[in-house]
DNA sequence: TATTGTTATACTCTATAACTATA
DNA sequence: TATAGTTATAGAGTATAACAATA
């Protein structure tokens, strides 16, 4: 084959061509993938600490208004909440008020995990920015900040998941 | 609804407490997906393209060279490649010195779409980065560098897709 | 016996739509 | 009849391990 001279060590002519976006969905996803390895000492997987989190912030919301916020159908919600009660982190209490309906609410033992989980994220986001300073962080962030306002995105919510990559 | 006392004008207090690694994989994800509704128009998907890109870079490697640089299992790259044949777009060829594995190579359909993705590739920068002026992209491309280099990210290769996020 | 690629199998994730129980 | 939640089903994606052909 006379169309690569070089086999494998132009390294510097194959970083280039990816731009920036690239980049980004780069070390976005391994940011997300460190995440996961994180927090799965803490017995959770990514996708039930959004749902965590919302239900922390607001006890006693129904599965309907977590599934509309996360923007997902209503009949994944159940495996998500089998999954963190499964865990005994979060139960379903039958609302008097309408029976149809369930209230979501942390177990002590979620909300522990909710604490451990500001330490976990703590320490990963330090492990992330460890090649920056702090006035670099606060550049990135403003940086990401400005690309999500304008990209339209959800302050809170991660779409990655969701996403089939098809 | 009956909704909390602050249902969602709290959205000062929501954002800041995500930190700079959230942004990112957040970031990174959106990035993604619109890449991949980018790309659909030319009937790839984004499991394609990195194997398009390696067999365009190294035509006629093998199966198993790929798979290794993928860091993905060999029996995985059955099913990446067939998709890309019944597409036309590679076309396993004999190895007459050692027939026991092919020499991928594009077709000439593939290597047409190659060339369109790099125009597709060049217009999501400009979409993704459309909040940054030209300072602030290199800004955020050196500060994404870093990060992956730190991190000890491989150049060309997105590692998001065979995480399973558990 | 080792290597390249393939197939068989099983498991996970997810969406759709039918179903139940309550209203 | 409408709504909250559940279950049944089917399809995609992927890893493991057994397998065939070739060396």
């Amino acid at each position: 084959m006379s169309e690569q001279p070089l086999p494998g060590h132009d390294e510097r002519s194959l970083r280039r061509p990816r731009g920036t976006a690239f980049l980004l969905a780069q070390v976005g996803a391994h940011a997300a993938a460190r995440f996961a390895e994180r927090i799965s000492e803490l017995g959770v997987i990514p996708a039930d600490v959004g749902l965590l989190r919302m239900i922390a912030t607001q006890p006693g919301r129904s599965q309907q208004s977590v599934a509309e916020e996360m923007g997902v159908v209503p009949s994944r919600i159940v495996a998500l909440v089998d999954n963190v009660e499964r865990k005994g982190l979060v139960e379903r209490r039958r609302n008097p008020q309408d029976r149809r309906n369930y209230e979501l609410h942390l177990t002590a033992e979620g909300s522990r995990v909710m604490t451990q989980m500001r330490r976990v994220g703590s320490a990963h986001e330090a492990d992330i920015c460890a090649a920056l300073d702090d006035n670099q962080r606060a550049q990135l962030a403003g940086l990401l900040e400005a690309i999500a306002v304008q990209q339209g995105l959800t302050p809170g919510i991660h779409p990655g998941y969701q996403q089939p990559l098809r």
